[in-house]
Parts: structure tokens; sequence; C-alpha cells
DNA sequence: TAATGTGAAACCGTTCACAGCT
DNA sequence: AGCTGTGAACGGTTTCACATTA
């Protein structure tokens, strides 16, 4: 037997923070960067139509997503570029500094620490990691490599509160626990492993063959079939 | 008013392929993984219970997932790995050899390039291009870089239905215009802008600032917050 | 006995439609 | 007049629990 009361139950969790659905942060960093764009082109507003098309999302989904930050929309009008810049920085961590450090230098790797485009979301790459002495040393993309067995010393200098790991799959696991036990708090992963890490410890995994083959099955499927992805 | 049959309408679809779910392809891209790094150490056969905590799943979200390949288990016993690879593979695509092409040899065009682990799932990179004339002509990871400016003419002589757009944002529209145009059908787009291309071409995106946000953002809510991703 | 395959319930996110501001 | 914010319906996935089968 279930009983409904016709009232609203006085609330009392710590001013319920409204949970942001999953796909929804993906798409916050999607609208953050569009309007970063907007907004160096001198435009100063735009409604959820407009923010949808540069997107591909529908207005509907724009304004739930925006509509769980404070507010901050006008009826009749639409948004203010430079106050969601600023309340999509706050919710997403932009904003904050965030300590980052690389964990192997391969080809990925390289190409990670000369990517422009963390910077200027708060993410400040202050070391990278690496066993092979052709690498230690060198600085690339204005980062310099040090030895892998020199990793723990420096983190607990460093205390970075995030990581990169592009090392291969072998290596993946113990690079991990290391970074965990250094206190690092989320690992974005490059490697093509699952890693199990405490619960206290965030993770992200990018695989790119798995990206290919999920490209390949939605070109196979086609049909009545979707199309896109985050 | 809502009817509700008491029998079982005539199925009068082709073969109700039993519909994947979205998630689930990025799912069997990971039991794929796991089950060929079992089988090159001579393991034959896994539970759902296994699989699961190599993936980081649940036992029962395995059976369903692995219950929309032709019922391939054996109650009281398990799955034979041999089989599932194969099953899952024809699922996914690999088997069949996907050409692919990759546009915008910068430093993470080069790194795609020398990635290995695209080629046993069946993809083949067959050309580079790039219109940086230090690139052109050079030989990365075994594939030529082509001047973009003859991209048309090579694309139509090797007929890739795969892309991997690694240009800049501002080139990345264009480009991808020239590829569906070449009658290509998949992208996969690291270029952080969205793509809008023809209902008939797929698009799966990667955008490593985003991933990297993503992951700041699952710090940030660690308290209740869930964890992993992809 | 052990582990699959699968209805049915629960859950979560999206879509719809419109009331409510500006 | 126009566009946001949001209840309520909807649809798709996951979870549960168990009948089923080797």
């Amino acid at each position: 037997m279930i009983v409904w009361y016709a009232f609203k139950m006085p609330d009392t969790s710590e001013h319920e923070p409204t949970r942001l659905p999953r796909p929804a942060v993906g798409r916050l960093s999607l609208y953050f960067r569009e309007l970063h764009r907007l907004s160096d082109k001198e435009k100063t507003h735009l409604n959820s139509k407009e923010l949808g098309a540069l997107v591909d999302v529908s207005p509907a989904v724009v304004r739930r997503d925006l509509s769980t930050l404070d507010s901050i929309g006008r009826r009749g009008v639409g948004y203010d570029i430079a106050r969601l810049i600023d309340q999509i920085g706050l919710v997403l961590g932009s904003g904050v500094q965030w300590q980052v450090v690389l964990v192997g230098v391969g080809s990925l790797g390289d190409a990670l620490l000369r990517y422009r485009g963390f910077e200027r979301l708060g993410f400040r790459l202050t070391a990278a990691f690496d066993s092979n002495p052709k690498k230690i040393g060198k600085e690339i993309g204005g980062v310099l490599v040090w030895d892998s067995a020199t990793m723990a010393g420096k983190l607990l200098e460093l205390r970075p509160e995030l990581a990169i790991l592009a090392v291969p799959a072998e290596a993946a696991a113990s690079v991990a626990a290391d970074l965990v036990q250094s206190g690092v708090c989320g690992v974005l992963n490059f490697a093509p492993t699952t890693l199990r890490l405490p619960g206290t410890t965030a993770v992200v995994n990018v695989d790119l063959a798995s990206e290919l083959q999920r490209l390949a099955f939605s070109v196979q499927n086609l049909g009545q079939g979707q199309r896109t992805s985050q």
C-alpha cells in the first residue's frame, strides 16, 4: 500500500542541490566552449534555440540544463552570455586552478603536453613523467619530463589534484595506484584498461580504439540509428 | 483508453533484431578488449560475474548486453570466450576491414598515426593529409602524408569509409564537408567544434579538454557522486 | 547446482506543453 | 509578444528476481 501525501514534505536535506544529470555535464562543457567562442565575437546574448543549434541539442534540453544553475535566464529575452560563462565555469570547476601531471610521454603523451586548450579551462600541467631516459629532462610544450622513478617524491612537492595517464595498458594499474597513493583524486585514463581505484578517486576513461569502434558501429547501423555522441 | 492484447501479436517486422541499447555498444567494446586479453592468456571460459568485474559493471548488465547477441551463453556454465569475441566483433564491425584516413597531422594527428591498436580491430589507416609542407611526403607510423590540396582526388581513389579529423577547430567544418562529399560515412572528430553533417554521416566526438573538464566536475562532486565514464 | 536469459518494476533522463515573467 | 522554467508524460536502461536449462 502506497500513501501519497497531498502536501509538499518539509525539505530536510540541506538545500537539495538539484542534482545535475551526468549527460548534462558533458553538454555544459559544450555550451561553455561555444559561449566562449561567441563571447570572443562580442556577442552578449542568446536564447535556448540558438545555443541548442550550436551544440546540436534541443532547446528544451538546453533550458533544462541551464535551469540547474541559479536560474539565470530572463523570460522573453534569453541568456546573458557572460553570466552563463561564469555560472557554467563555476559548476564545471573552471575558475579554480587545477594542478595536473601527466604520466607516460609516448606519442600520445607528447601530443597532450603540446595541446593548447587545457590552460584556459583552468588546467595547469606542472610536470610529466616517463621511464625512458631519452625523454627524461626534455621540455615538451613547456613542461619538464621527470624520471618516473622520482615520481612519488615529486608529487609530494607538487600535490596535483588530477593526473593524465598515457602509459601502456600493462603499466596503468601500478602507476594509477602510485598516483592515488600520492593524493591525486582524479585520473584521466588513456590506457586501454579498466582501472580499479578507491571510490574516493574519480576516473574518466578515453579509449581511442573504442571510440573508433563506436563510430564503425554507428555507420553499420545508419538505417534507423542515431548519430553523434559526446 | 488503453487496450492490452492478452496474446502475443504476430511479429510483422523482419526478425526484430533486438535493438541494442546505445550505452551497450560502449560496453561491448570494453568486453571485447578484455576478452582478447583473456584469450591471449589462454583462458577459454568465463561467467557474467567475472566479466563484469573486469569492466566494472554489474553481472546483470553483462547478461543483458550479451543476451542480444545470439544467446551464446550456457546456463550453469557461462560463456565461451572465443565465441563471444566472434559475436561481439561481428556486431561492432570488426572482422570487416575499415579503410580510414586521417586529416590534420599536428601533434595529435601524429600520435594517432603512431597509435598501434586500431589495426587489430580492423581499422586500416591508408593515408593522412595536411597542408603544412613540412609534413607532406613524410611517412608516420607507416602512413604517408599527402597534401590536403590533393585530398579530394586521393579520396576518390582510396574510398575510405571512415575519417579521423584532427585539424584545428576553424578548419573542421570545411574539411568535414569535403570528406562527406567524397563519400566518407563516419567521422571521428577531435576538433573542438560541433560538426553539422547530413544524417547519412555518423559522427563521434572526442574533445580532450571536455573530458578533463568532466573529470574536474567529478572530483568536485565526489561526495555522493558517481564515478567512471565511457 | 550453478549461471543464463528475461518478464516486470524501478529508475533516470528527455520531451512536451504551458503557465509565468519580463 | 516572446522565451524561460517546470510539472507531467514518455521512453529507454538498469535492476531485480526467478523460471529455465545444462
